[in-house]
Formats: C-alpha cells, sequence, structure tokens
DNA sequence: CTGTTAGCGCATTCAC
DNA sequence: GTGAATGCGCTAACAG
C-alpha cells in the first residue's frame, strides 16, 4: 500500500494469495468460501486496515447507501432533533445521512438538490422553504430518486409529505383558551409566509369564528423589540385583549418576555399558548401551555417512507403507489399554566 | 436514458453529438471549448438533467467533497450548533457533511469511524465519547485521511484538537462567586467521567483551594429527583452551602427547577452559576449566570483545520506540522442575576 | 469453492 | 478544439 492512499481490494488479494472476487465475497459476507481462505483474507484486511470504497461500488450500479436531508437550519432544535431520527432509521438501514442548510432560501433548496443528487444520493427528505415552489416539485421529478418532504409539503405535486396537523393544533389551542373564557385572543404569527404558519393561522381563525369572537392576527413580531411594541399597543387598545396564541417558537418566547417584563399576570390577564413546545417552558414561570408536535416521529416516519420506497423500487420497478395523500401526525395539547389551568405536579 | 436511472456522461456527449472529452471540459468549467459546442452541450445537459457522477470521479483519485462529523448527538443544541457551523464551512469549500450521531457509546465511534472511511470521506470531525481510547488514536493514524477532534481531545495523540478552555472556564466562575462573598461553594458535575467535565472540576477545585474553601463535589445529578435530592441534603446539612456550581447543561436546568420548587432566594441564600450557556438562561428569573462557549466557532474553527489539511496535503505530500498543540478557545462568564450580579436590562 | 473477465461513469493522457 | 483509448476499485457473470 503507497502511503498517503487506501489500501485495494486486489491489493489484499495480492497478499492473501487469491482471487479478486474471493475477497469480493469475503467482504460482502463471506459466503461460498472456505473456512481457511476466508480467515487468511480477512487477516490481511484487518493487517492492511482495508476499507471497501463505495464509491466503486456506486459505479457498479449499487446504492450508496447514503440519504440526503435538507433543512432551513441544524442550529433549530425542531430540525436537529428530527435529523437526530432521521439519522437514526438510516443507521438502522446500514447507511448514512448527509445534512445541508438553507436558512429558508429556496434558491438553496435546489441548489443542494443538484449536490446531493450529484452524489447519488439513495433519497431526499426535504423541508422545503417554500412550498409553492413549482421548481422544486420539477426536479424531484426529474431526479428519479424517491423524496419525501418533511413538516412542510410541496404543493400541486404527489410528492409524499410528513406534517403535524397545524390547523387542528391551533384550533385546538384556540378552542382551549375558548373554553377558559377568553373572548378576545390575539394570534401572533411572526414571519407569515411559511406554509405551517398558514395552516395554524386557518385552525385559529376557524375556532374563533366559529365561536362567534373577532379574528385578530398580527404578523409583525421579528424580535424582543417588535413583540414588546405588538403587546403594548394591544394593551392600550380599547379592545383590550385576554388570550395570546403564538404561532411558533420564536414568537411564544418573545411574547412570554414581554408579558414577564410588563409583569402582566399571566394567566389572570392575559392567557397564552404557544406552537410548538420548548425545552424550557415547563420551567419558566408560569409554565407555558403550548401544541406540542412530535418531532421525532417526524423525522422517523418521514425516513422510513423514504427507505420504504427503496424496497418498492427494487421490487416494482417505478413508483410505488404507498399514499399519495401526506402523512399527518398528530398534535398535543400540553396544559400547564400559562393558558389558565391548574399548575400540576 | 433508460427510466430509474440518470443520464450518463456519454448519453450527453452522444445526443450533443460529441465525444466524451467534450462533455467532460464542459462540466469542468468549459476551458478549451469553442462557444457553440459549450452552448449546444450544455443545452442537452439542461435538457437531460443531467448531474456528473461524483463516485466515477472519486474512483479516478478524487476527492468526494464530502467531510464526515461523528458526535454524540444531533438533538443535543451544544453539538447542533456545532454542525450548523461545519455545514457552512463545508459548503463555502464546495463539500458535503455527513453527521453521525454515537449516544457517547466508544464503540461507536470507531464502528462510525471506519464506515466512513468506506465512503471516503475527505476528512473527519470527532467528539470522541471517550477521550482515552487508543482504539481511536491508532484508526486514526492508520485512515491516511485528517482528523480533528472538538471539544473533547484523544489524548496521548498527535490528533489536532479544538477545545474550549473548561479548566478555565469553571476556575473563573468559581472565583466569581467567591467574590460574591461565598465560602462554601458545592460542585454539582453531572456525569463526570468526560474529558470536559473533568477539566472543569479540575478549574473549581483550584479557585477553590486557591481560596482556602472547601472543596465539595457531587456526581450523583442524573435528573430533577437525583438534584432534588443531592440539593435537599446540601441544605440539611451542617455545612450548607451558599452557592451552586453546576457542570453541564442538564445539571445546571436541574438544579435551577429544585432550586425553584423549593422556594430558595436565588441569589440570596444560594447563587448559581452554571457551564454552558442555554437559551432561555436570560428569561428564566432570576436569568441564569452561565459560562458561555463559543459554540460555533469550535465548529467553525475545527472544520477550518480540516479544510487547510487538504491543501497542506495537496502541497506537501505527507502530514502538515499545523501545531500539535490544541486549539483550545476562551469561554466568557456572563453575568446574569443568579450568580448576584446586579440585573441588567 | 475459486479465478478470469468485462465493464460501471468519468478524467486524462495522447494523437488528430 | 476535439476525440479515442485507458484505467480508477469493485461486482457479476461465467468458466473451471
Amino acid at each position: 500500500m503507497k502511503k498517503g492512499s487506501l489500501p485495494t481490494l486486489s491489493e489484499v488479494a495480492r497478499k492473501a494469495g487469491v482471487g479478486n472476487t474471493t475477497v469480493s465475497r469475503v467482504i460482502n459476507g463471506g459466503e461460498r468460501v472456505s473456512p481457511e481462505t476466508l480467515a487468511r483474507v480477512q487477516k490481511v484486511i484487518a493487517a492492511l486496515g482495508y476499507r471497501p470504497n463505495q464509491a466503486a461500488r456506486v459505479l457498479k450500479g449499487h446504492r450508496t447507501r447514503t440519504i440526503g436531508m435538507i433543512v432551513p437550519s441544524l442550529a433549530d432544535p425542531f430540525f436537529s432533533s428530527c435529523a437526530e431520527a432521521v439519522q437514526a432509521v438510516a443507521r438502522a438501514n446500514d447507511s448514512l445521512l448527509i445534512v445541508t442548510a438553507t436558512q429558508n432560501d429556496p434558491h438553496k433548496d435546489l441548489e443542494n438538490m443538484k449536490m446531493l443528487v450529484s452524489h447519488r444520493v439513495d433519497g431526499l427528505l426535504i423541508a422545503p422553504a417554500n412550498s409553492k415552489s413549482d421548481a422544486i416539485r420539477d426536479l424531484a421529478a426529474r431526479i428519479s430518486i424517491p423524496v419525501v418532504t418533511l413538516d412542510r409539503p410541496i404543493l400541486n405535486s404527489t410528492i409524499p409529505a410528513v406534517l403535524t396537523d397545524n390547523y387542528q393544533g391551533a384550533r385546538c389551542a384556540t378552542e382551549h383558551l375558548i373554553e377558559h373564557g377568553c373572548k378576545r385572543i390575539v394570534c401572533l404569527t411572526g414571519e407569515s409566509t411559511l406554509f405551517t404558519i398558514q395552516e395554524r393561522m386557518r385552525g385559529y381563525r376557524a375556532a374563533v369564528e366559529e365561536a362567534g369572537l373577532t379574528c385578530t392576527i398580527n404578523t409583525s413580531v421579528k424580535d424582543y423589540k417588535s413583540a414588546e411594541y405588538a403587546i403594548e399597543s394591544l394593551l392600550a387598545s380599547a379592545h383590550q385583549p385576554d388570550a395570546l396564541l403564538t404561532l411558533k417558537n420564536s414568537t411564544t418566547i418573545f411574547a412570554f418576555e414581554v408579558l414577564q417584563k410588563l409583569n402582566i399576570p399571566v394567566p389572570q390577564q392575559l392567557a397564552l399558548i404557544g406552537f410548538d413546545d420548548f425545552e424550557l417552558a415547563t420551567t419558566l414561570r408560569p409554565a407555558v401551555s403550548v401544541i406540542q408536535q412530535p418531532v421525532e416521529d417526524i423525522g422517523r416516519v418521514a425516513a422510513e417512507l423514504l427507505f420504504e420506497r427503496f424496497e418498492d423500487g427494487a421490487r416494482a420497478g417505478t413508483k410505488s403507489r404507498s399514499g399519495k395523500r401526506p402523512v399527518t401526525l398528530e398534535n398535543c395539547l400540553v396544559r400547564r399554566s400559562s393558558c389558565g389551568c391548574p399548575a400540576h405536579s
């Protein structure tokens, strides 16, 4: 073995005094090889520190045993938890996970897809920045490898999606607030262009209108300052709210901080429910009630769906028909104190 | 193009009526190709949706333009933030990032290394579960690709490491507590086998002993219950502590929750500083003072070091001599309220 | 049970 | 400027 480069199969074969095929058989399970040869070859492999070169296998038309995952950000606990689950499934299927981040830039979605295709990943998991992107749909249709979206779908496409029931979740949260007697529930969205947020808005609106209440949606919260401004304005208005529904994590936290700063009694003066759970929600005072998404499940199910398709593809040839409708996972309302429920434990 | 399989370079060549070489030139920058041919080939490439097959390039002895990263868990904000930074550097170097998780199982460290080598990653970033592992050191020495460790080193090896100054950080936190007049500072470690934790213990011990105070280390905290037991015992003892130093994130949070539950005035009765910052540290009441690690920097610097080595390798042939000593990043004390400092802003 | 052979898709000589 | 030929490391027929 030349220094600086890894040993190859033929080197192993030579040193072991056998043919290439035999070595190949050994590294692929050792079937049809006599015990002595097997042992000898394995010894040489160990001695040389030989590792089969995946690239060569791939070239022979085999799977790369890698999958790609495209998410907005790995630093986001939601997606990093998804990624962890995906990684676990990949590992269970003897595959590796390649992750890329887009910062919600739709352009990078495409760029990353192309790059991953170039590396011949066996399949792709995407949380697309733009659910209305025809470009992604079209590209996905061409690359001839399975694609599954998670958290957000690609609309007008047949790409399988694993989502949570954002509509129902927000609706349920709103109804819960109404049960607590809240009459003027304001919805703080944070950036409102994402599919998930829009679904949640729909859910909020449905619940509010059904109860004959007024729908008030504020999309201006981007950081602490904008939250402060928004909430102060709300409190100063004639139509003072008695509850807040925040549609994403950061919005929930900004709102909480503002309420804490202003010394607003929560939930007495203003109840609060946030969409999406976060680590210290139970530690804050009051503990924050939230709609909790099954984060690990999203990743796990999406990855499982992807690996299923590999099997299907191997068997059936073309596309599997396994459900064109998205898989929708249930969210659940976690009642802590900020909504008005009694504190427990 | 046969359905179910991606188009190849020769298919492009055929449809464009040119030779393979020409297509190859086009996809590699388009040098030495006449404008017309260039345009024609590019059109065919677009029409076919052709993407060069990385595997084939690799087989020709080129880099895979992938790097591997082995971390305990992606769900841990610390490592996912590192991973995000690494990913960004990889991307800037036109490379992809493959991540694997070990759950701190030393055996999986090795397993993952082998798998990644098989995929011919250009380099490896590892946060090893066991800093004393000779197996990792030996394997790293054989695989002939650059390896850099982060957060934790491999002791007794020349593998470059990017660490933070755990010793100094804990020492600094302890000294700060002492400046606040604390006399009986108890250190809660949480699992104490990790290299980082042991360094922090050293720092705590050094500061405490230097001040002529008693060193009390409790390694029993694993969850809320054990934290409750530990803290209640401490408070019931004759030698009642007046400050807590918690050496890892989860320990800090368990401790905080217990103190909150027991209604212990913080910092009046018991001051608290935690090692490692966390998202809601400023939102809690009191806001938790912490030693903050430059998380993104760890990932960024480690990745940059890795890519530097590729250049070096290409130039120098053998190993680069760029610093055998670990790169140590500074931590910083973030003074919030729980240590006794006045609340600000 | 084992070896020989022929490509997989591409980059790279070297001629034209 | 361009193309034909060669081989990277490996697997999959086929022989033996």
